[in-house]
DNA sequence: CCGAAGATTGCCT
DNA sequence: GGCAATCTTCGGG
């Protein structure tokens, strides 16, 4: 796999994010994101991500060009691109290099490594009766993951590089176990590439589900 | 302006 | 394993 530029703790640099997305997807494995909010800080420990390689990708939101929802994922790398889907779920993406494009990183799943109680919280609040109060679930899923995190849209845009950002990601050397790499979850198009990562082996890595068309409600 | 699908999740049978 | 919930976004008419 890519090789990590960054192998020491601390706040991941600009640089780390402006090289190519399948290099930045994989190294973003066992990595640490933060969000510090007034009701208190939860953290991940990433286990599971997919590359999203803009223009030349059908399964990308900026495989149509830009649009005031995906501008973002044409910007600055380093920065968090933030969409609501299927009318309750938030999801998260991480811009990356080279400048120009549209490419990004989507967060998939993480294991809770601070803020467990204020995540459970958050998870038990959002849904009616979320009966997974294993705290391998609490992060499992994009849309678990924003939601034990307090992402929404408000975050759209935020620089997670910049030192005072609410929203951080710190690096770490992945020991142990390796990486993994399949098909994306839940893509219509652009199936055929193996271009989701996880951890091997890890239990808050999302099953994988294949995409189904949607029947339309009924009248 | 309107219709259709969506980078999902959780409950139901 | 199947399907409903819920609404924003985007493409087409």
């Amino acid at each position: 796999m890519g090789r990590r530029l960054t192998a020491a703790p601390g706040l991941l640099p600009r640089d780390f994010f402006d090289r190519p997305v399948l290099e930045v997807a994989p190294d973003l494995l066992g990595c640490v994101l933060r969000h510090e909010t007034p009701d208190g800080a939860v953290a991940v420990r990433l286990t599971e991500v997919e590359a999203y390689a803009g223009e030349t990708d059908p399964a990308s939101h900026a495989f149509r060009g830009m649009t005031a929802r995906n501008a973002v994922m044409f910007g600055e790398p380093g920065h968090a691109y933030v969409y609501f889907t299927y009318g309750m779920h938030f999801c998260v993406n991480l811009v990356c290099g080279p400048a120009g494009v549209a490419r990004a990183v989507l967060l998939r799943a993480g294991r809770i490594t601070a803020g467990t109680a204020l995540a459970a919280e958050r998870r038990r609040a959002g849904r009616a009766a979320g009966r997974d109060g294993q705290e391998r679930d609490l992060a499992r899923g994009p849309a678990r993951l924003c939601q034990a995190l307090g992402i929404d849209r408000a975050l759209d845009g935020a620089d997670v590089c910049a030192p005072g950002s609410p929203l951080q990601v710190t690096g770490a050397t992945l020991a142990g176990p390796g990486v993994s790499a399949g098909p994306r979850v839940g893509v219509s198009h652009g199936a055929e590439e193996p271009w989701r990562f996880w951890i091997t082996g890890d239990p808050t890595v999302s099953v994988y589900r294949p995409h189904v068309p949607r029947r339309r409600a009924r009248a």
